[in-house]
This record gives structure tokens, sequence and C-alpha cells, in this order.
DNA sequence: TCTGGGGTCCTAGGACCC
DNA sequence: TCTGGGGTCCTAGGACCC
């Protein structure tokens, strides 16, 4: 059996562990830029706002109603999430962490007897442990535990943990569960499938098999057998290498002189390649986008990206940083308005054994002294913050972004923590 | 005025190989 | 009536996830 553990609202609920006057408020978390909802407690569901709405076309209601509005804290999000992962990790033989606030377990081994048992002791101990509410889930497969996660959610009455025990209690969950709730049906194919009269996920369970693998291929076949308790997806226990990293951001407020544009993207450039020395892997690839805003008029608009192979894969900030500039120097067209722009760093390899034979243009001394420079530049940004040591054109006069209702760095900065206010 | 960020997997088509 | 079989690599675009 798998476990499906959820935190509930779980930005909110990290913002309400430090400040309790939130609870039973409405409040919300905002995107960077405090631009859309990203995380709502339920008395801000409760008020019509919805996820990914934007925030200032809710302005009435939210002052109405005196919601309490968050900036997203990544950082303490980030913190908060390790901390809840910690506590999941030594209670079950296996588990994949699966997005900042998920992790499936493997309960294979507690007999159907003990589940429900030790699913409460679960959600009792990361209640204490990190003071963050969650909602488990658990049945055959994991596209089962997450059906029963949703459950466990959104109906009271399993008081947070919901058990799909065997084939007629999981079909009788899926009669009640309209098939865009199923994970892995998304807009298209939830508006694909209701035009063929597939609307709840006992319909797509039902349906013919090879129907379902040629409009939904073969990931929409998968996800039928799973429904129908065959298990396709398998816990992954290692974290697999990432294939790509991307730093990208929109802009408190547009910029127009490409000056500032390269602030930004050699800021973004340096935090993939951060990124990309915690991961232990080098890079073959650099790509730069810069764009205006999508809301523009239509001769107002555009899209500007271009990517260029590195001349020896690498994790050297400056290698990456040249090879951004060179782009944006490219792509940047004068007269817009750019609103957003991003680094992305693609062709992966793990550093170890990633180093080709020295060549009549790559020295092995280049590499050593790299390498040495690298640890260098994060032994001290790592002591005294990022950014103490850095590249002279990454710069923030030229570029911000909104965070006007920022709560303090409670677990992960001294500075914030000494001044915490009650 | 104001609309997020970071990922993965799959398919299709082109170009190429033996 | 007729079309070989089996591959790789690359890119663009679509769909999905949180």
């Amino acid at each position: 059996m798998y476990a499906l553990v959820d935190c509930n609202n779980f930005y909110v609920s990290c913002e309400r562990v430090f400040n309790p006057a939130l609870n039973e408020r409405p409040v919300v978390v905002l995107s960077n830029n405090d631009g859309c909802f990203i995380a709502r407690s339920n008395e801000a569901k409760a008020l019509g706002l919805p996820m990914g709405g934007p925030a200032f076309k809710f302005r009435e209601i939210l002052f109405k109603h005196r919601v309490a509005i968050y900036s997203a804290n990544f950082p303490l999000y980030g913190d908060m999430s390790s901390r809840v992962m910690n506590t999941l990790g030594g209670l079950a033989p296996g588990m994949e962490v699966y997005s900042i606030d998920e992790a499936f377990l493997d309960l294979g081994g507690f007999g159907l007897i003990g589940l429900e048992a030790h699913a409460r002791t679960i959600r009792r101990a990361v209640r204490r442990g990190t003071g963050i509410p969650v909602s488990i889930g658990i049945a055959p497969t994991k596209t089962l535990a997450k059906l029963a996660n949703r459950m466990a959610k959104k109906d009271p009455v399993f008081e947070g943990v919901c058990i799909l025990n065997d084939e007629s209690e999981a079909r009788a969950a899926m009669a009640g569960m309209a098939v865009e709730h199923v994970w892995g049906i998304g807009r298209r194919h939830t508006e694909f499938l209701n035009r063929n009269g597939v609307m709840t996920a006992l319909d797509l369970a039902d349906a013919s098999e090879s129907w379902v693998r040629r409009h939904l291929h073969i990931t929409g076949a998968r996800l039928q057998a799973e429904l129908n308790g065959r298990s396709c997806l398998p816990l992954e226990l290692v974290r697999p290498a990432k294939q790509s990293i991307c730093t990208s951001r929109s802009f408190g407020s547009a910029i127009t002189e490409q000056g500032g544009l390269e602030q930004a993207v050699v800021n973004f450039a340096t935090k993939c390649a951060l990124k990309l020395r915690g991961e232990g892997e080098v890079a073959g690839m650099v790509t730069v986008f810069a764009c205006t805003s999508p809301f523009e008029e239509r001769d107002h608009r555009y899209w500007g990206t271009r990517t260029v192979a590195l001349p020896v894969p690498t994790q050297d900030t400056l290698a990456i940083v040249r090879a951004a500039e060179v782009i944006l120097n490219d792509i940047f067209k004068p007269g817009f308005r750019y609103k957003k722009a991003g680094v992305t760093l693609d062709g992966l390899v793990p550093l170890a054994g990633s180093l080709p034979a020295p060549t009549l243009f790559v020295r092995e001394e280049g590499r050593e002294a790299s390498s040495r420079l690298m640890q260098a530049l994060d032994a001290v940004n790592s002591r005294y913050g990022q950014g103490t040591l850095r590249v002279a054109s990454d710069a923030s006069n030229g570029w911000k972004q909104r965070q006007e209702r920022l709560s303090p760095h409670y677990t992960t900065c001294w500075d914030d923590i000494i001044n915490i206010r009650p």
C-alpha cells in the first residue's frame, strides 16, 4: 500500500505556525512579485478566492473580509518542508519526496489492520514536530492514493485519513470523483474526456483500454491501469538527477534598458550555476529568454530566446554568465517593455567522470583553477550571504521584484529571528 | 498600475546511420 | 497491387504536475 501525505494549504500553514493569530482567519500567500494567489486558507477558499487568481482583481474582497496577505517566503517554506520530510522519513520504510508539500510513503508491511492507526500516528507526529497539519490518502497505487488524499482533505468525515482497501472501495470512491480531479488529467484531457462522455474517474477506469491508449497515449494507459489497482508508478526512493535547471523572474516594473536586463540575466545565470554545483552536475547548454508581458497589445509583445552550446560542459559561474551575456546581447531589442527574463541550463551530466580528456583548447590547469575559484566563491557566499562575492554586472539597481508583505525568515536567518516582534 | 516559478514526460517529424 | 527493418539524435510543441 502507498500513502500520499499532503500538507494542508502548506504555505498558509507555515505562516500560521509562527503567527497563531492567523488561525481561523482568511489568509492568502501571493506568488513572487505579489501577483497571484498560490496558497489559500480554507476561510479564503470559502470567500471564492481562486488558486492562481491575480490579487489586484480581488482587492475588494480582500479588504472587506480583512484577509491576511503574505508575500511568498520560500526560504521559510523550504525549511519547513525539510522538517516535515525528515519527520515522515522516520515513519515508513520508504519515502519519495514528491513536491515541497507532498510525499509518498511505502506502507507495505503494516497489514490492513494497522494502516489507519499508523496513519493517525503520522499525522500526530508531523503536527507535534512541525506544527503543520497534513492529510493522508492510502491505496494500492499512487494514483488511487492521490484520489484518497483528495477525499481525506475535502470531507471532514475522514478526519484527515482516507483508506481505499480494495477494489470495491476504490470503485465507490471513483464513482464520486470528477475525472478532472484524477492525477494526470489536466484541462485539455478533461475537455476531451467530457466530450466523449467520460465524466468520472470510474468512467475512465472502465473505458476501453485501446481507446485510452490511442487518445491519452502511454501516460493515459498507465494512469488507467493505476485506477484499476495495477501499480505502474513505483516509489522513487532516490531523486533522479535533474535534467534542466531554470531561474526566471517577473520584474516589479518593466525594464526598457539593456543594462537593467543584463543585471537581471547575470543574476539568474549566477543562481543557476550555484544550483548546478549543488546538484554536482555540469551543463552543456545555456538558454536565455526575455519577454514583455503577455497582456501587452499585440504589437508591443516580444519573446526573445536563444540557446548556445558551451565549448566545454561546465559548472563555472563565469563561463555561464559570459554565455548568457552573449545571448542577451543577441536577443535584446530596444523599444520593448521587458517584464520577465530567465536562464535555463540543459545538457546536464554528473561532474564525476564528465571531464573529457584535455584537448587543444581546454587544458587541465584551467579546469583546476576554475574549480578552486568556485569553491572559494561558494565558501564566502555561504558564510556571509549570497551575493557577497559576485560578478560586477550582477547588480540590483536595474531591476527588482515586489515583496510588500514578507514575513520574517523565522527559521533560516538570525537577524530575522532577533527582530521578531510579538 | 497590478496576472508566478520550476520542473517532467511524451509525441511527431526531420536527418541521419547500417 | 505495390512500399524493408531497425535504429539514433535532435528539436519543437503539447500536456501535465506542484
